[in-house]
Parts: C-alpha cells; structure tokens; sequence
DNA sequence: GGTGGCACGTTTTTT
DNA sequence: ACGTGCCACC
C-alpha cells in the first residue's frame, strides 16, 4: 500500500469501498506511525463508536507488538486519545471546564433527558396548549440538533427538512433560548453541547493552539458520516491540514437525519492549499464475486456517485437470493430454519447475522428465535438504559452527582407517592436558589403527602454526596433505596430488578460514579439479548442489528428482513429525492455485509400497527424498488415454503392464503 | 395538588 | 400498541 511513512505529511482521505479493509488500513498506519518513532499519546483517533475505537486499539496494539518486539513498551497505554467525537469532546471540557466558565461536575444528558428539558421549558413558555398543535419535545429537539450540527439558519432547516413547522419559527427560537439557558443553569451539556462547546473553544486563538498542539497526528474514520459541526473542529484542530487524515466511503453515507453531509468527504481535498493527497481503495477482501456484483447493481442506480464500482477476486457460483415468502410468519420461520441449516455445515451462529430497517420488524424473528430455543443478541434499538427502571437509578446517582439538574431531581422526587410535578418544582426552585444544596435539601419542609417517605430521599443523597462508600457500593445503596418503589410502581418488578443487578456488574467495570454516568451516557452497552442476561461471551449466539449498526461490521451468512418498499426505503417522512438515495445507501450497507452467503427476505405481506383509523390491517408489499427487473440476473428467485406438486392438500392444516375481503376494504383506504 | 381514566396523535435510523 | 395532554375526582 502506498501511504506516507511516519513523518508527519500533510492532509490525506482515503477513499475505502466496503470491505476493501478500511479498518486494516487504518490500524496499519497508525501502527506505522507508532513504529516510525510518532508518540502514541500524541496521536487523536476519531471513530464512529467506541466499539470501533476498542476494535482498532486492539489491532494497532497487535501490529505494532510483531513489528516491535521488545519496544512494544511504548504502546504500554494504548491509544491514550481514541474515541468518538462526542467522548473526545466530554474529555476535553472536562479537562478545560474552568477556562470555560463551565463547573467541571456538569453532568450529560441523553436524548430522551435533553427531550424533557425541551418539554419542560415548552411548558413554562406556554407553547404545550396553544390552539394549533406545537411540535412534540423530540421534533422540537430534532429541530434544534440538526440545526446545530448543519451549523445553518433555523429558517433553512425548517424549510429542507421540518417544513410542517414553518409556521413557529418565532416560538421555536425563543423555545431554544430558553432550554440553552436552562442547560447552563443546571450545569448540564447534552450531546450537541460536547461538539458545540468544542468548536466555540476552538474560536479562541489561545486555546485551539494549546489543544490542537496535543496531537501531532489526527486520524478520522467513517468520515462521510460527519457533519458540519465535525469538520468545523477538525479543521481548526489541524490548520492546514498537517497530519490530518480521513476515510470513508460515500456510497455508505447513511446518517443525513443525524445532520451528517457527504460534502464534508467530497470537499475535503479542496479545503487545503496543496489539495490533499487522495487514495482510493477499490478492492473488496470481503465478499464473493456474484454477491459483489449485486451490490454494485444497486449502488448503480445511484442518482449521484463518485467512487467506483468495487471489484474482488473471490469467486463463486452462488449468487445471492432473493427469497419470497408469504408474510412475516414465515419469513421468521425460513430465517431460522437456514441459520440451524448453516450451523449443520458448520458455520457458527456469530458467524450470521440478521439485518433490518427498524428494530422493530426483528418482532416476529425474536419470538420465533425464543421458541426454537436459538439464542440471540440484538443491536441498535430499544436499550436497555431506556427502560423505566433504569433511568430512575442513573436519575438518582445524577441527582447526587449535580444536584442543579432538574430532569434527574424532577424525575427522583416524583418516585414518592405523593410527589407530583408541583412538589418538585418547589423543592427544585428552593435548592437553585442556595449555594449549599444538600443542607437546602436537608432542612426543606417535606411535601406534606410524602412526610413519610421524604427523609429516606434525603438521606439517600446525602449519603451518595459524602461519598464515602465508594464505587458501585453507591449503587447498591440506591437499589436498596430505590426496591420498594419498583414493587409498587411496576408489577413484574422481579424481571426489573434483574436489570438493576445487570446495572451493578456493568458499574463495578467503571473506576467512579463520575465516569460511569459520563461514558454510559455516550457509550450505552448497544446490545440487548433474548435470554435473561447478556450472554456469555463463549456462548454462540446469532446477531440481530439495526442496518445502521452493522455499520463497518461483516459476517459470512446475512439475512436482510423485508426487503419490500415501504421497510426499505421507509415510508415515513416526506420523502424527498435525498432521502430515498440514502435508504439505496441503506441497503447497500446492508448487503455488503456478506461474505459468502446473502438472502434478501421478501414477505408478500406484512401488517402496520396504528396509521389506519380502523387499526391493524395488513398491506401488501412489492419488492424493494431499489431492484428493479433489470437487477433480477443477479439474484437467485425463489420462494418459500417449497411446495412440492400435488403435495398442496396435505402439506399442513389449511391456511387463509389470500384475503380476498380484507384486500376489497383495502381497497376503499 | 396528586392521581387515574380517557381520547387523540404518533410511529426510523444514533452520538 | 404507546406516550401525552386534558379533565374529573380525591
């Protein structure tokens, strides 16, 4: 390969198709710089997750102890500067907090926190019961994100991509003031915060100096899934573009709805003068021929493209299949059949994966999976840190970490019976307003309805801000605290209490409460099991994932569910050119996944819950549009069940093949 | 002021 | 099927 040596060269983009050893590439040459006599603690690597981030540490690690023997010392701490652009940036205003006028015990919050921040100052503006419909709290939040991270005009983002709201314009950016301030007053960052902050401190000649003076070398992965806000603090990290090195791929841009622009790859060269140093890798290590010449039909149809079509040497004679089933039923039970077959002739569970649009269409799989007994880890979707329960005990440790924010003081209170909103609302007011919070809380008159309940609350968080009983002592604490609640608030409480001590073995991997709350808000454990537990890590089970987070990963056998329109591309949302291009994207993504074996899944129909005033009613699919006939060479056709001639009658009980009634009223809808 | 019931609108992907 | 806002009752 044709990369620069160690020394610090000017600006580099890596053009990586799928599969053509991105992460290998990139492991290499940070090993080559490491072997090349670079400091590793001055090396900046910016990955998608901190998955891929352990991932190319582990590489890195194994590269340079072969080329370095007994000099494998200097590699001692690793990659001391790894991580996603978020985690990087909690560090750094962590680190610089006081320059910043920040408190450096701020406390981070999730979407769904940053959402009831967004609700609550909706509230007090009295926008939640105007007379025409205000955007809900997570379209208000959605509004502000991408506004934020496109770095562009309210009036434009609401026009290209909310453009129902138009209309509030004027209420949304007073609605915005207002949740800005209150973050600030509560001392709470949420997760465009920790880009934002770092861009504004990289406005200020001093400290974007000192901080991009730490790292003599800056590498970037899945760039083209960046946005503006990204490549603003990338650009003013390494004026010049010295060191600096990015890859990607634009044909696998799919994160637009995060504000993410594939013009940050394709401008990149341009932005420095000499233009950056382009390579591009075009040779797929990953997937065999007839599955590769698929993928590029698809990519094919691409209304705009600019890397080339991928090529590989690995050759074969089964092309993959595009398999029609009559509804989800059956296409659970084709899935599980093959992954049984496959494991037969030897091929692990780990080694196949499901992929899919919405966590939700895994539904019916998930059922069908329990049922044989197959077991199962699922990625993307629901998390485990969303459920009730959890939330309450992260709400606790929060509380106590930063007694200023509201949303985890808001939601603690209201676990006692007879604390609702206003209650909180008062005993919130009164511990903003002092400068000692705990002795506030301690000599507040307790809500009168919760007399009984109100000093266990209080001791409780005094305790956890003594701090004393250290870590995850503390959260045994709270469960202690907190049992009685989830008995009477939820009636499978025992399923939820096995959560909580899965909480407490994930918290004794966290050296503080501090590091637990930050990392597990920007690192969330990304997957959820079908058994009880994760299981262990010897165990074989098969992969269920989000398309989005198979992002960068392969397997040898992949199944795509519901490969039909209205799943993919989705039907929700407007719908405009650019969102189509990227739900094609989308299933290139996904099937680009596959090493040896693919099956595109085709349900004839499937059911929508809700939409229709009349409730469940089942929609017949067509085959993705993203396949149109003249891509059919590339597939194998078939259907599922075989039906055998003149096995029809006795092939099971008769079932409802076709719904002539339900298909005359669907009609009429 | 808290709680529970009812009706209505919403529903993807993730740091 | 689920969250959210509204309203009536305690």
């Amino acid at each position: 390969m044709d990369l620069p040596d160690g020394a610090i060269g000017g600006p580099l983009l890596i053009i990586a198709g799928a599969g053509s050893g991105k992460t290998d590439t990139l492991a290499h040459r940070v090993a080559q710089l490491v072997i090349s006599g670079a400091d590793p603690r001055r090396i900046l690597l910016m990955t998608f997750s901190r998955r891929a981030a352990a991932e190319m540490g582990r590489r890195v690690e194994r590269i340079c102890a072969k080329a370095l023997g007994d000099r494998a010392g200097i590699m001692a701490d690793g990659l001391a500067w790894s991580g996603t652009f978020h985690g990087i940036g909690a560090r750094l205003l962590r680190e610089y907090a006081i320059e910043l006028g920040l408190d450096p015990q701020f406390t981070i919050h999730d979407r769904e926190d940053s959402a009831d921040l967004m609700n609550l100052a909706r509230h007090d503006l009295g926008f939640s019961k105007t007379e025409n419909r205000f955007p809900a709290k997570g379209t208000c939040l959605s509004i502000y994100s991408r506004t934020v991270n496109a770095e562009a005009p309210l009036a434009e983002i609401l026009r290209a991509n909310f453009p129902w709201c138009t209309a509030w314009e004027k209420e949304l950016r007073e609605l915005f003031a207002a949740y800005v301030e209150a973050k600030q007053i509560q001392n709470v960052l949420d997760y465009d915060d920790l880009l934002l902050y770092w861009a504004q401190t990289m406005g200020d000649p001093v400290l974007a100096n000192e901080i991009g003076g730490r790292w003599d070398h800056v590498l970037v992965d899945e760039y083209q899934d960046t946005n503006r806000l990204q490549s603003s603090i990338l650009m003013a990290l390494k004026l010049g573009g010295r060191g600096l090195t990015v890859v990607g791929d634009d044909a696998q841009s799919i994160y637009s709805f995060r504000a993410a622009t594939v013009r940050n790859i394709l401008d990149f060269p341009n932005e420095f003068s000499p233009k950056a140093e382009v390579i591009t890798l075009d040779r797929n290590y990953r997937s065999t021929q007839p599955i590769l010449a698929a993928a590029n039909g698809v990519i094919g149809l691409a209304q705009e493209r600019y890397t080339k079509d991928l090529w590989t040497d690995r050759v074969s004679t089964e092309k993959p299949r595009l398999v029609t089933v009559r509804d989800e039923g059956d296409q659970a039970r084709f899935i599980a059949d093959e992954v049984l077959d496959n494991r037969e002739g030897g091929m692990r569970l780990k080694d196949q994966a499901v992929l899919f649009r919405a966590s939700h269409h895994s539904g019916p799989l998930e059922v069908e999976l329990t049922r044989r007994n197959i077991p199962f880890v699922k990625f993307g979707g629901l998390k485990f840190l969303d459920s009730a329960h959890v939330k309450d005990m992260l709400a606790a440790l929060r509380f106590a970490q930063n007694m200023r924010d509201r949303v985890a003081g808001f939601r603690l209170m209201q676990l006692l019976p007879g604390v609702g909103p206003a209650s909180a609302q008062t005993a919130l007011d009164a511990i903003a307003e002092t400068a000692d919070p705990v002795e506030t809380l301690a000599t507040l008159p307790a809500p009168s309805r919760a007399a009984a309940d109100w000093p266990g609350l209080v001791s409780l968080v005094t305790e956890l801000r003594q701090s004393n009983m250290g870590w995850p002592a503390e959260l045994g604490r709270v469960r202690a605290w907190y049992e009685p609640y989830l008995e009477r608030i939820h009636e499978d409480f025992e399923m939820r209490r096995a959560d909580l001590l899965q909480l407490e073995d994930i918290a004794a991997g966290y050296p503080s409460r501090e590091r637990f709350l930050t990392e597990l808000t920007l690192d969330p454990p990304d997957a959820t099991s079908g058994q009880a537990g994760v299981p262990l890590l010897d165990e074989d089970y098969l992969i269920l994932s989000t398309i989005h987070s198979a992002k960068g990963q392969e397997w040898r056998s992949v199944f795509v569910l519901n490969a039909v329109d209205g799943c993919i591309p989705s039907d929700l949302g407007v719908g405009t050119t650019d969102d189509i291009e990227e739900e094609r994207r989308l299933l290139y993504v996904a099937m680009t996944r596959a090493r040896d074996s693919l099956n595109l899944v085709v349900p004839q129909r499937f059911f929508t819950h809700g939409q229709s005033s009349t409730g469940d009613r089942p929609v017949y699919a067509s085959r993705t549009r993203f396949i149109p006939a003249m891509l059919l060479q590339h597939f194998e056709n078939r259907t599922w069940p075989v039906v055998k001639p003149g096995q029809q009658s006795n092939a099971g009980p008769r079932q409802v093949r076709l719904d002539v009634g339900a298909r005359m009223r669907g009609m009429w809808r």
